[in-house]
DNA sequence: TTCTTGACTTAGACATTGTCCAATGTAGGA
DNA sequence: TCCTACATTGGACAATGTCTAAGTCAAGAA
């Protein structure tokens, strides 16, 4: 974590109370916040943060490559601080939580060339969806 | 194409010109509109087309499973008629268009056991994203 | 054919999520 | 300590989607 901001800094990040709060936010594992749920996290800790901080910031964070942006439903973007380990998603369709989930083999290896027409694929997302063992139970 | 009218109507669908003239936008391969979209190319044919109606009835296209809604960036949700055949996406993050594909494999069965934590794991889409040849020439 | 009725459509208000801007504040180097 | 370029703020605005009350109409009944 501290680790996190050291590379920010080091790439030139100015190191203000609100940038440090929102990298605290998002420190942890299984952590999917929304911007707004960012939002509320920090402002319990520095209440004056503002809405437009806290997406400047998350903007700032996807670019450097030290959080991935998730959308898996067509609500708000998720925010995720586990890019450094390439990984998907297992989404619970009823309740929405999501778990960060490893496959086995390359995705990428599963598009063949004729299918590719001519796009330089470079990445790919998988998102498995389902109902999790908590709302299974309860319903 | 009548083919879907005669399915829907089959399954109680009142059949008004609106519902009919979504329904034949969305006719035809690779059509990924999004719903204001469709609106403006339902509103050529059906001036008076209202949003609130292209929403419900691509609403209910959905819930019917005769169209599939997808969500490629945080934008728009778009819409895909190609419901029947198990396929895949393919985007441009340049340009954002979409390209029905086909993967070898189920990608389903790339997720073990272990991995599902208790889910009960019913479905799985892949992103695949990358340059179009377009984008790729022109830049 | 005409009538009837419940389902459908409409316009516009409202909700959610995200972006932009001008004014103000401040981190960090000189 | 002082400067200044960069960061933050609040609030207006934009894009997308949802909801509601009032009016309209498709299709079965007579």
């Amino acid at each position: 974590m501290s680790d996190l901001l050291e590379r920010l800094r080091g790439r030139g990040w100015r190191l203000t109370a609100q940038r440090r709060v929102v990298a605290e936010v998002l420190d942890g594992d299984h952590v999917h916040y929304t911007a707004d749920e960012v939002h509320a996290l920090a402002s319990d800790r520095l209440p004056e943060i503002s809405r437009a901080t806290v997406y400047n910031t998350l903007g700032e964070l996807v670019s450097l490559g030290e959080v991935i942006e998730v959308s898996t439903d067509g609500r708000a973007k998720r925010y995720d601080p586990n890019a450094h380990h390439d990984h998907q998603h297992l989404v619970c369709s009823q309740c929405g939580t999501i778990r960060d989930v490893h496959v086995q083999g390359d995705p990428l290896s599963a598009l063949p060339e004729p299918e590719r027409y001519g796009f330089q694929v470079s990445e790919v997302t998988v998102t498995y969806r389902g109902i999790c063992p908590h709302c299974n139970s309860t319903s």
